[in-house]
RNA sequence: GGUCCCAUCGUCUAGUGGCCUAGGACAUCGCCCUCUCAAGGCGAAAACACGGGUUCGACUCCCGUUGGGACCGCCA
């Protein structure tokens, strides 16, 4: 048996993190077997379906690198489809239908509820004859008895039937509902294993109801456990960002999101960094867990360094133009950019803040943060910078071995520590305390902007009343 | 309220009856390294929700309690 997954997202929002660890899942478990990972959109929901909402699950999937082999398809486009279905669970008498408005339904709900009763339809229009010409839905009839959901995850799961009411397939619009959506399209589509959010528990025993009443072969399930809040309630906007592609735009590599998710729920004994290929070699849904996790930004910080750290500077370099350019700085061209970004990114956890920490490599005026000056830039280094200015213009080729010599030959002489110099060069070069080591910093910087900031911290000292 | 699911450090988890004095990772704290900040190294603190069984022996199996979550729509 070829394996067959599939993602269903309704388009009615972006792709946020639950949804993409559950995409995710699908794709890995396809990838995993060899067999094929259908992207299917369900939006049966006319009202709250949108254009821009299936561009950004697209979109989402895309920067993840979640490649599908199927579809999109689109339940919209499927109604011909639903409706046969439908017709011929009318047919079998599997299906009727049902005269109650939604005024009455709701009516009725209250009371229940009211009273103390499960909100559940009572299945008053099972037996009355059809009325052609009054508006209807039409339910499924639900035979008495016990169904029993046969979980990859979560083990045997039964429902009592008297549990699941005689609920709507095709409403009185003409439009088909969820469940009957799903299991015409996963029983057509050929799906082998409906893998999910736990959500939809409760609902695979009406669907394996439907599975068996229209003919189709049961699938295999696999429900995976919810993503939670660091307040323990299901994952949402109140929690930060839990879009996708906010991840994109706040500097996140795409893969430390595919880890992170990939490790939220499932596991490989100790294992926490697993490459790409890894995933897919040793993903199995034996080894995903049954509990709710607590989505944890600070572990996909984490990995997102660690990601940065990894990867080739000329990777990293291409990675960071866009953060630069909102920045307003327009790096094309700059030969420097991969050896910069090979200075910051042992101290990145972003690309955003890589960016934002590269910005005195570009800026011709030095930013000085007032303090730092007041405390490094005094008069007693004037000396120091001068003859600093003077070895490092004799440094040729400019390269990291030789500044560091400059430096040190000056130290010999003075007799005094690296720290005495490097921190007010630190200041003059960078305008801050805080920068990657002082010789990689110089080196990348390149030797004409070093010297021309020694110079102008020079003077800055010689200014008796220095307005910085 | 009914039904269903879940329960190991703050968080993600390892653990499938003796290997557990419960392991790893993130975060936290300390020390080392050091030109600042990181990174890195070393170390510390930190958990089997509770109560009953079963068993020679339970984190592991069963039952209950408690707690959390999900679903009960002509939403998906």
């Amino acid at each position: 048996m070829t394996v067959r997954t599939r993602f269903a997202p309704s388009p009615t929002g972006y792709l946020h993190i639950g949804g993409a660890r559950t995409a995710l899942f699908n794709w890995l478990f396809a990838r995993h077997h060899r067999g094929r990972f259908v992207l299917r959109i369900e939006d049966t929901d006319v009202a709250r379906s949108t254009e821009e909402s299936i561009k950004a699950i697209l979109d989402g999937m895309e920067w993840l690198g979640l490649d599908w082999d199927e579809g999109p398809y689109f339940q919209s486009k499927r109604f011909e489809i639903y409706r046969k279905h439908v017709d011929i669970l009318l047919a079998k008498k599997l299906a009727y239908r049902c005269y109650c408005t939604p005024e009455e339904l709701e009516e009725r709900r209250r009371k229940a509820i009211q009273k103390g009763y499960p909100p559940r339809y009572d299945g008053r229009c099972r037996n009355i004859k059809d009325a052609p010409d009054m508006p209807f839905a039409v339910r499924f009839m639900v035979p008495e008895g016990t169904t029993t959901v046969e979980d990859l995850i979560r083990g045997r799961v039964s429902f009592d039937n008297e549990q699941l009411e005689d609920f709507v397939i095709l409403r009185s619009d003409g439009t088909p509902t969820y469940n009957l959506c799903v299991v015409v399209d996963d029983a057509e589509m050929e799906i082998s294993h409906v893998i999910r959010g736990d959500d939809h528990l409760n609902n695979t025993p009406k669907q394996i109801l439907l599975y068996r009443a229209l003919g189709y072969p049961v699938p295999f399930f696999a429900h995976l456990p919810m993503i939670l809040g660091q307040d323990k309630t299901r994952l949402s906007k109140r929690h930060g960002a839990t879009s996708v592609m906010a991840y994109k735009e706040m500097g996140y590599l795409p893969h430390a999101l595919v880890n992170y998710l990939a490790r939220l729920g499932w596991s490989y004994g100790d294992q926490e960094v697993f490459s790409r290929d890894e995933l897919i070699e040793k993903f199995s849904l034996e080894n995903v867990g049954r509990s709710s996790g607590i989505f944890n930004p600070e572990k996909l910080l984490w990995l997102n360094q660690h990601y940065i750290k990894n990867t080739s500077n000329e990777e990293l370099a291409e990675l960071m133009v866009p953060f630069l350019k909102t920045l307003g700085v327009d790096p094309s061209g700059d030969e420097r950019l991969p050896r910069i970004v090979g200075t910051l990114k042992e101290r990145a956890k972003t690309l955003k803040e890589m960016a934002e920490a590269s910005l005195f490599y570009f800026k011709d005026e030095v930013n000085y943060d007032t303090s730092a000056v007041r405390k490094f830039l005094t008069p007693d280094r004037i000396e120091l910078f001068e003859l600093l200015v003077e070895r490092l213009s004799g440094v040729e080729p400019f390269t990291e071995e030789g500044i560091e010599g400059a430096f040190r030959s000056i130290l010999d002489e003075k007799g005094i520590k690296l720290k005495r110099l490097a921190q007010p060069v630190r200041v003059a070069i960078t305008g801050r305390t805080v920068s990657p080591g002082i010789f990689e910093t110089i080196g990348a910087l390149g030797k004409e902007r070093t010297i021309s900031r020694l110079k102008r911290a020079i003077s800055l000292m010689k200014d008796t009343n220095p307005t910085v």
